[in-house]
Formats: structure tokens, sequence, C-alpha cells
DNA sequence: GCGACAG
DNA sequence: ATCTTGTCGC
């Protein structure tokens, strides 16, 4: 299963090129903006295509402003590293079909804590010009110390020797998420907001939102609001 | 050469 | 991601 990996990965190594391109139009640096509406995007796959969702709350309320999703059919397989050809299209059609316009957006995935910096949180940035970051639940790549299981604390991700992210605790003796900037903001954004956003769950809002959206059934426009 | 590997 | 029931713990 592994072994069929590396075989993607040799015929899938155009799009590594292009990924390479890509990870050059990354911008990491502060975010200057006020926080107020923080969006959440996560996909499932109900058969031989790709549900998408996107979520806003408004982090003042956490109350939900607006939804949308949508769907495309599936034209990749899983390949690590490479998730946003699978899901990142769909994902794009739902956030751009948002009528209120957030002010950051968060990625159920890698920002440019990634072998090639340019995880799925990273396209979605560069593609849509907005400020991204990646919370994902598990460990794609780098190393770090082992985190307090206390809310708010957090460990430096290094690959390469380079800090790329962090390994955040979002609750109370519950597993860690990793945190990274996708675009368009730095890692001190990327822990802020997604602890700001995170509400009596390990899995912020916006995405805890967008992942319930996603998984159940519905058109191709908003929800109900 | 042998593992590891977001969702 | 997806296939799936009950169950241990705060």
């Amino acid at each position: 299963m592994t072994k069929k990996n590396e075989l993607l990965r040799t015929r899938y190594r155009q799009y590594i090129e292009e990924q390479l391109e890509l990870a050059l139009k990354v911008r990491i640096k502060p975010l200057k903006r006020k926080v107020r509406y923080v969006a959440g995007v996560d996909a499932s796959f109900p058969g031989n295509y790709v549900r998408a969702a996107a979520v806003v709350i408004d982090v003042a309320t956490f109350e939900t402003v607006d939804e949308a999703v949508g769907e495309l059919p599936v034209e990749h397989p899983y390949v690590p590293t490479l998730l946003y050809l699978r899901e990142g299209p769909a994902l794009l059609k739902a956030l751009l079909s948002l009528r209120r316009t957030p002010d950051v957006v968060l990625v159920d995935g890698q920002g440019i804590l990634h072998p090639r910096r340019f995880g799925e949180a990273c396209y979605i940035g560069v593609h849509s010009g907005m400020p991204v970051a990646g919370v994902a639940k598990s460990r794609l790549a780098g190393r770090h110390r082992p985190v307090k299981l206390k809310k708010g604390l957090w460990e430096p991700v290094y690959v390469e020797g380079e800090l790329r992210g962090a390994v955040l605790c979002t609750r109370d003796n519950v597993k860690p998420v990793y945190v990274s900037p996708g675009h368009l903001m730095d890692l001190n954004d990327a822990l802020n907001i997604t602890l700001q956003a995170t509400g009596s769950y390990r899995i912020p809002e916006p995405l805890r939102r967008a992942h319930k959206l996603a998984g159940s059934s519905g058109s191709s426009r908003t929800g109900c609001g």
C-alpha cells in the first residue's frame, strides 16, 4: 500500500513540478487586518464525486453567518503530499460560492508544514487570494517535541531544520492538531485564529461545521440562511 | 534500501 | 476519506 503510493508519486512527477512552481507564489507575512469572519472548508466523498462545504462564523458570537457547498467528480486518487489535486477544486468551488467573503480561511489539511512547502491550505490561498491557515488532525511531515496536553500550549515543528508550523493543543487532554500558515499570514496568526475559532471541541468550529455540512446531503447553493 | 505518509 | 456498536471516562 505504501509501495503503491511510490508508484503514483512517480507517475505524478509532472504535478510535483507544478507544485514546486506554485510554492513560489506562497506569501507568508503578518496579517494586518482584524479578524471577525472565519471560514472553514472540508470535503467528503459520497460516491464518485467530491462534496465540499464552506462555513463562515463570526468569532465574536460563534454564529454561522454563511455557508455553501460545491460538488465535482473525483479525478485523482489520494496521494500523500498531493491531497489538493483530489479535493482542492471542490473546496475552492464551495469557498467562492459564499456570499459573505471571510477575513481568513481554515483548511482541513497542511499549510507550509509540508515536504515541498505546499499543502492544501497553500493551494486554497494561492487560488483565492485570501489569507489561509492549515489545521490538520495528524502529521504529514516535520519533527517536534511532545506537546503538553493543556489548551493553548504548542510546540514548534521543523522540516529540514526550518520552522514550518506548530503542534497545538486545542483542548485539555486531547490529541493536538498541526497548524501552519498557508498564505498571506504567519504562524502566530494561524495559531491565534485557530484558538479564537475553537469552541468546546478539538476541531475549530468553522471546520467542524464544514465537515458536518459536507457529510450530509444538499444541492449546490447556500443551505438555508 | 527501508520506512513514513494530511484526507 | 470510508466501512461501523458499544463503551469507557470527564
